[in-house]
DNA sequence: ATAATTTGACCTAG
DNA sequence: CTAGGTCAAATTAT
């Protein structure tokens, strides 16, 4: 928990750095929007990341100590099944973000937010146009981190996610054991979520550097989000 | 071969 | 019962 709180205020002081430094290098009329923004997009996800641990310190210390009912040899798969499950309903700790996508970087590195996700389920949300993804960390079993995140594209704004984080992450920095690869110490984490729910035209935007000035949102019309595309795999 | 994703079944809270 | 969340076998990617 320390550690992830350190790494995660390493992450922001580097983000700071590199945007202190874009900033002074550039003069005025030139300036790098799309970097900055991106940049900023950055610092936000871990400033809220130092959010997360920090607030879950407090949730743990606020907490309890109950032991769960180790689950006994008798237990039928089911049964066990059924407990993990009673726990993890049970998880009050939860944060959420609006992260809007920066067409400059595309919707993969948009979304990105330092940590490895594996995807284990989807489902239609009454109610809202998109389906929801959800998302564990990788190294839930090797490592019993029990992070889990929900994505769902926004229904008025096809640039803007919704997310939501469960849990807390507790896998690096970490030993590899097996041969996951372990992300490296970290100033940045980078490693694409899988958001292979999501519409896959995005993935591969357009360079869309030189139109850095213009607000993305804009542009959003000149892409053909086809719906018949939008949930194939 | 292993790893990740898809997707319908399953489970539980309300 | 329903909706949302999760599991896990089958499928696909690497």
């Amino acid at each position: 928990m320390e550690n992830n709180l350190i790494a995660e205020i390493n992450n922001s002081r580097a983000f700071v750095k590199k945007l202190q430094l874009l900033l002074d290098q550039q003069d005025l009329h030139c300036l790098d929007i799309s970097s900055i923004k991106s940049l900023v997009n950055s610092l936000t996800t871990s400033i809220e990341n130092t959010m997360t641990c920090t607030q879950f310190a407090i949730f743990q210390g606020e907490q309890i100590k109950q032991e769960e009912s180790p689950s006994s040899v008798n237990d039928t798969p089911r049964v066990q099944r059924s407990k993990k499950r009673i726990r993890r309903s049970k998880e009050k700790f939860n944060r959420h973000v609006k992260v809007t996508v920066n067409l400059a970087k595309g919707l993969a590195e948009s979304l990105e937010d330092g940590y490895h996700w594996r995807k284990y389920g989807q489902k239609d949300i009454l109610g809202t146009k998109h389906p929801k993804g959800y998302f564990r960390c990788t190294y839930s079993q090797s490592r019993q981190c029990l992070a889990t995140k929900h994505v769902q594209m926004s229904d008025g704004d096809r640039t803007v996610f919704d997310i939501t984080y469960f849990g807390e992450h507790s896998c690096f920095p970490g030993e590899s054991k097996n041969k996951e690869t372990v992300p490296p110490d970290h100033d940045v984490i980078t490693e694409n979520a899988s958001l292979s729910f999501l519409d896959t035209s995005v993935l591969s935007l357009p360079d869309m550097s030189e139109l850095f000035c213009q607000d993305y949102l804009t542009l959003e019309n000149e892409f053909s989000f086809d719906d018949a595309n939008y949930y194939l795999s």
